[in-house]
DNA sequence: CGACGGGACGC
DNA sequence: CGACGGGACGC
């Protein structure tokens, strides 16, 4: 292939398509590359094999490329060919995977675990049990985890597999169920920090790095780095709210909610006495960065209510309310009854209805503080007006395994504005069977995924046409994914 | 009306 | 024993 060297006009240049497909060969000079053709292809189709040499001296440099068509071809070769001798030649083979061309002999340090590990999207409700299970079977596991927040637990959407060998990860990167959009995974940066200035992350929002500071502050109770914008708008709590028998939860929120806002919302569960808030920013910055609430429950049940119906709770729309029971020595919170708040009582139903009512009208009043507090506060006094859905919903059932397979879909569309995902979660898993519930990013459609035809059907009949908290809901099946590809043994579609 | 998300680890 | 090959066209 000595004439294709140049790899101009329309042909990439051979790298790395699929990703690690290309290995880099030192191996004595006296090999050709036949050689390695005739070595290598029991492993694979091989689509480059090249012997780098002088470009002066047209030496042979003791210096081999050979590029596989996937990379599980390559990894099953580097394994059992590393190391072996060629012909007699009396010298080992060294066979590493190829670095990109732009790196050159660059090597990283932790060059092992780039060849071991994935990192794979997962839907969010999957459990690290599950994502293990649905990669155990291509080969021995270091370790399968799911990436959550340190302070909510709530998942990020991603997770990292990590793999005992290269070729059992090529496996898993080929094989596995499309959904999880398998990479591999950069090696985790290095604790010592280069100098160069680092590119901004445009994935990155800008609060991330106060998420550090949220457990901290919640946790040490200390409040210094609040200091500057601690503008209490309230006397403290009263003393006997510090009593037995009462429960406080700690809020952290958005800055842009106000104590009216916070109070309102969390009034909506009975039993509240006080809510009491402040501001934290960073020092030398302009403006408050969170708003951290203080909420004083009488009865420490609905405290354990709001806290379980407000946590993740999205207020204002896309920022989630963190909700904790207060850490507080021989707190109340922890000697509460034991009846649970899950019984779902009546009056439990309604309340969260009442939540999920509310959620309705934040989200179509914006980000607006005053007209969010106009909003919530005809919500609160309006409880009985409109029914959460307008035809009668089946009780709430579990979620399928996240890992499950998708039997059928639906097409969604809210018609007036976009529901939130807990809300559209809570309705379409009454149907049972229930994988993953979302809509598209700033749109108002989305998919049901089920692992039923049967669940799915159901949730069609009912909720097409209905109306979820004023919202008016269009639920057909959806159409087949463009790009998805049916299973080996049926290609009726 | 509408049609395919999300992406980097804090020991 | 150890990295290919050649040159960047934007506001």
């Amino acid at each position: 292939m000595s004439s294709d060297r140049r790899y101009s006009g329309g042909s990439l240049p051979p790298s790395d398509n699929p990703p690690n497909s290309r290995l880099f060969i030192i191996a004595p000079k006296a090999l050709k590359e036949e050689d390695f053709r005739k070595a290598f292809s029991e492993f694979g189709h091989l689509e480059e094999v090249r012997a780098v040499t002088d470009r002066a001296t047209g030496e042979n440099k003791g210096v081999y490329y050979i590029k596989f068509s996937k990379t599980s071809e390559a990894a099953r070769a580097m394994e059992s060919m590393g190391g072996k001798v060629l012909l007699g030649t009396g010298r080992a083979m060294k066979i590493m995977v190829a670095s990109s061309r732009d790196q050159g002999s660059k090597r990283e340090e932790n060059e092992e675990e780039k060849l071991q590990r994935l990192f794979v999207v997962v839907s969010k409700n999957m459990s690290d049990s599950e994502l293990y299970d649905s990669f155990k079977d291509f080969g021995g596991i270091d370790y399968a985890h799911i990436i959550r927040d340190r302070v909510t637990k709530e998942s990020k959407g991603f997770a990292y597999v990590k793999f005992l060998k290269f070729s059992d990860a090529a496996n898993a990167f080929e094989n596995c169920d499309k959904k999880f959009r398998p990479v591999f995974a950069e090696p985790r940066k290095s604790t010592k920090e280069t100098t160069s200035s680092k590119p901004p992350l445009m994935s990155s929002p800008p609060s991330y790095r106060g998420e550090g500071s949220y457990g901290r502050a919640s946790e040490g109770g200390r409040g210094r780095a609040g200091d500057r914008y601690e503008r209490r708008r309230s006397l403290s709590p009263p003393d006997r709210c510090r009593d037995e028998g009462y429960t406080t939860l700690s809020v952290i929120a958005n800055a842009s909610v106000n104590q009216d806002q916070m109070w309102k919302l969390f009034d909506v569960v009975p039993t509240m006495e006080y809510c009491t808030m402040r501001y934290e920013g960073e020092r030398g910055s302009p403006r408050p960065t969170r708003a951290i609430g203080e909420v004083v429950y009488s009865d420490p049940r609905w405290a354990a209510h709001a806290k379980q119906k407000l946590h993740g709770f999205e207020y204002p729309p896309g920022n989630r309310l963190i909700v904790r029971a207060e850490q507080r020595e021989g707190g109340a919170y922890g000697k509460r009854p034991a009846l649970s708040v899950e019984g779902g009582g009546a009056d439990l139903r309604q309340i969260a209805d009442t939540i999920a009512h509310a959620s309705s009208l934040i989200q179509a009043a914006g980000l607006s503080p005053d007209l969010l507090q106009k909003k919530l506060g005809f919500t609160t006094d309006t409880k009985h007006d409109e029914p959460y859905c307008s035809v009668e919903l089946p009780p709430s059932q579990p979620m399928a395994s996240a890992d499950a397979d998708t039997e059928a879909r639906c097409f969604i569309v809210c018609q007036e504005s976009a529901l939130s995902n807990r809300v559209l979660k809570d309705v379409f898993c009454r149907f049972g069977n229930l994988i993953d519930v979302y809509l598209l990013s700033n749109r108002n459609c989305g998919y049901a995924c089920y692992a039923s035809k049967f669940s799915a059907d159901d949730a069609i009949q009912t909720l097409n046409g209905a109306d979820v908290m004023g919202i008016r809901l269009k639920v057909i099946e959806a159409e087949e994914r463009p790009g998805k590809r049916a299973r080996l043994d049926d290609r009726s579609n």
